[in-house]
DNA sequence: AGCACGCCGACT
DNA sequence: GTCGGCGTGCTC
């Protein structure tokens, strides 16, 4: 007898493991690994979506269930994919079958419901039931006046058009329609008008009635092609051919086309040139047969990037990233699947792109923390990078002007090849002057957010005609409501955070629950009415820059502004089209936009990321400004940076001002050693939650009390604390953080630690476990 | 999760 | 006496 191994979709500790199951003779022949299945499960057999695994020929258990039906003509899932699952699970913490869904598109998920079926034979969806309904029809279940059937059924589906081909001219003109039939003989006679055109049935203006006429006489016949749903962006970019190498560029590529012994570093500053030597790198490989995946942060995976792939790879190319819907997710995944597109770009998820082949993978601004899910399953693209390199032989680049402090510490240890890009590409391009703005002397109006020096250089700039960015740094702040008489702030009701201010629904939301509600009109502790917004959101910078430059347009860049689709993409287009002259915006204008006439680029707060409690705040805002930095003065215009601070003599920030990476690298790596923190130790955190709080604590405390037990002396467990916002969700947190270097039991501790949540006691904790966590706000 | 089984209290 | 409430345990 012949039996699957098979993972099915019920993510819980319990199920996290393959079941066995009969394969019926019908299938042996068809049957393979990595195929999606239904089988039955549980005691009323519903029916939910596995994965074949694996084969056996001999069970411990006696009476199998047999597979119901198998869901792909081919594997859906590799070997490669099945094998990175399994390694990905020694670190996410979590179940199989969320990883192996992780390399999926949505599409290929099944949904699940219900059939109630009468004595007649008459069926009913439990799902488009009413409540009452549901409560009646299982009386009736109970009863056996009805009977249940499960149903199970994949979400996959393609678009595609149908057309109407005449099958025979000479048979149509001879074949007659009565006179009184008008429309069949208009019908008849548009068609022999037509006969040598595709007529889409959409566009056809004859009712299906007619249509199904002259199908049935056996006169046409309709032909359904499969459209592409994202064809459209290929046709508006022009294709362009790869540029001439400087030295630096070309001794980078050389390196990285000639061994895969260990992964590259390059590090390169803004303007450099990175994007030109993964152009070329992916080129070669393309030339060899093979295969390649570059990763963008998703923020940046505008247009101005994507089309620069489009325009050397054309066809080659696929997309893939959050915007796109989950039928041009399954469209773009085929097209790799399939072999037609060698090329994947895209975002943290496309690292499970299922090319074969494989010969490069890229992964550009490799510092960024989106980089890795934090959401179940953890794991980090740089990981499974350094996995399927491995499997594949593949080159592996990362690429970054400021490497995180992890990469850049492997590649002085000499586990990852370092190589440096010092110069710009466009040689007659110059590094932008940066000036840092103290802000505790800006003596004048202390609301305002623009000190004198920056207010001047703006309107200089705009005299000239030149263009401006203005970054707010929105990490770690956020507007919010207070009352000036009692001090006051909206809190959530279910966490506890204070609410965020919407000026555009003009309602307070929860940006952790997503509780939302409306403004107060007075204070609802004191009934002042003297209830007023606090904090620097970019709609207030809008309106304060508007008072004092109502003669400059602005456009205003932020989550609000681009949340309708291409939204980010209109708003910058307008801007490179030169119809305002200040852009202002988050984080999100500080990566990858490159605007010739911007000669100024100012932050409004450089601080703001600094003090949260957060041991990478200094790495992250020295990111961000030099990355911000690098928007000002690519062309030959130089740019001008001016950075507004009340920490002027913080390194992180100071050091823009020379735009020293290496001084940076040294200083941090210095207070990272001190503390223990990464790259000198690896971190994993625990997250413990409970409605009440002093389970929460009781329970994080035995948690700590049960690592201690199992880990070395060398581990340091720091907490448990609570975390920086207690509670949300009506949970409340406590975090505990483990630093350690090597740890033979850790794995298996935190394993145990998962198993605690199984007991009965522990039904309403919730543990969280996180590898090498990217942020702890 | 989602379903069945089983044990207890409130009813015709 | 039975109906239906939810606590408990299992899923090849």
């Amino acid at each position: 007898m012949k039996i699957a191994k098979i993972i099915v979709d019920v993510p819980l500790m319990q199920t996290d493991k393959a079941f066995s199951y009969r394969v019926p003779d019908e299938l042996l022949d068809f049957l393979m690994i990595g195929m999606r299945v239904h089988v039955p499960f549980g005691s009323a057999n519903r029916l939910v979506q596995g994965i074949v695994v694996d084969f056996a020929d001999e069970e411990i258990f006696s009476d199998l269930k047999a597979v119901s039906e198998v869901l792909d003509p081919e594997p859906v899932l590799t070997k490669e994919q099945l094998w990175l699952a399994d390694e990905m699970r020694h670190s996410v913490f979590s179940y199989k079958i969320s990883c192996l869904k992780a390399m999926l598109p949505n599409l290929l998920n099944s949904s699940y419901d219900k059939l109630l079926v009468a004595a007649d034979g008459s069926k009913l969806r439990w799902s488009q039931l009413t409540e009452a309904d549901k409560v009646l029809s299982v009386k009736k279940v109970r009863s056996a006046e009805l009977s249940v059937e499960y149903i199970a059924k994949s979400k996959e589906n393609r678009k595609t058009q149908k057309f109407v081909v005449v099958n025979d001219v000479d048979k149509l003109s001879a074949f007659e329609i009565e006179k009184r039939a008008k429309k069949r003989l208009e019908m008849k006679y548009y068609l022999l008008r037509h006969a040598d055109e595709k007529l889409s049935v959409k566009d056809l203006d004859f009712s299906s009635a007619i249509l199904k006429f002259f199908v049935e006489n056996q006169l046409v016949h309709i032909e359904e092609v499969e459209l592409s749903r994202t064809q459209a962006t290929f046709d508006a970019v022009s294709s362009d051919s790869a540029k001439v190498l400087n030295d630096e560029q070309q001794n980078a590529f050389n390196h990285i086309i000639k061994s895969v012994e260990k992964p590259f570093l390059l590090e390169g500053i803004t303007g450099s040139g990175k994007t030109e030597v993964y152009l070329q790198t992916i080129a070669h490989f393309l030339e060899l047969g093979k295969t390649a995946i570059m990763l963008v942060p998703e923020i940046s995976l505008t247009p101005q990037i994507t089309n620069r792939f489009i325009a050397r790879f054309g066809e080659k190319v696929a997309i893939m990233h959050s915007g796109l819907s989950d039928g041009e997710k399954y469209d773009e995944w085929r097209k790799i699947k399939s072999g037609a597109a060698q090329v994947v770009v895209g975002a943290r998820s496309a690292i499970f792109a299922p090319v074969e082949n494989l010969g490069v993978i890229i992964i550009d601004e490799e510092h960024e923390s989106s980089y890795k899910q934090d959401a179940s399953p953890r794991y980090h693209a740089r990981d499974i990078a350094l996995l399927r390199a491995k499997w594949h032989h593949a080159a592996l680049v990362l690429g970054s002007a400021t490497p995180s402090l992890e990469s850049r510490a492997r590649a002085m240890r000499g586990v990852y090849e370092l190589l440096l890009l010092t110069k710009r590409a466009n040689e007659s391009a110059i590094l932008p002057d940066v000036e840092i703005v103290d802000m505790r002397r800006e003596i004048s109006d202390q609301s305002s957010n623009f000190s004198h020096v920056l207010l001047s250089k703006i309107k200089e700039k705009i005299e000239k005609d030149e263009q401006v960015i203005l970054m707010l740094n929105r990490r770690g702040y956020s507007s919010f409501v207070m009352c000036r008489e009692c001090g006051f702030v909206v809190d959530c009701p279910n966490c506890d955070i204070s609410l965020t201010l919407h000026m555009d629904t003009r309602t307070l939301n929860c940006h952790y629950c997503g509780h939302v509600q409306g403004i107060p009109q007075t204070c609802p502790n004191c009934q002042s009415r003297k209830i007023r917004y606090y904090g620097s959101g970019t709609q207030k910078v809008e309106e304060e820059l508007h008072e004092i430059l109502p003669e400059a347009r602005v456009l205003r860049m932020d989550v609000d502004t681009t949340r309708t689709k291409n939204a980010h993409e209109k708003i910058l287009e307008k801007f490179g089209h030169h119809e305002a002259d200040i852009l202002l915006g988050t984080q999100m204008i500080a990566k990858g936009l490159d605007f010739p006439n911007v000669t100024l680029v100012g932050v409004i707060n450089a601080d703001t990321g600094l003090n949260l409690p957060d041991f990478r705040a200094s790495e992250r805002s020295f990111e961000l400004l030099m990355q911000v930095a690098g928007r000002a003065g690519r062309a030959d215009k130089k740019g001008e940076v001016l950075i507004q601070t009340f920490n002027p003599k913080h390194y992180a920030i100071e050091l823009t001002k020379s735009q020293d990476y290496e001084k940076f690298y040294e200083m941090e790596m210095r207070f990272r050693r001190e503390l223990s923190y990464p790259p000198y130790y690896f971190t994993v955190q625990v997250l413990v939650s409970h409605k009440d709080e002093e389970v929460a604590v009781q329970k994080s405390y035995e948690i700590a009390q049960l690592l201690r037990q199992n880990l070395t002396e060398k581990a340091k467990i720091l907490g448990p604390t609570p975390r920086p916002i207690a509670r949300t969700h009506n949970l409340y947190h406590y975090q505990i953080l483990v630093k350690y270097r090597f740890e033979e039991s850790l794995e298996r501790a935190l394993n145990q630690v998962l198993e605690l949540t199984q007991l009965r006691e522990n039904k309403e904790l919730r543990v969280l476990i996180d590898s090498e966590p990217q942020n702890f706000v």
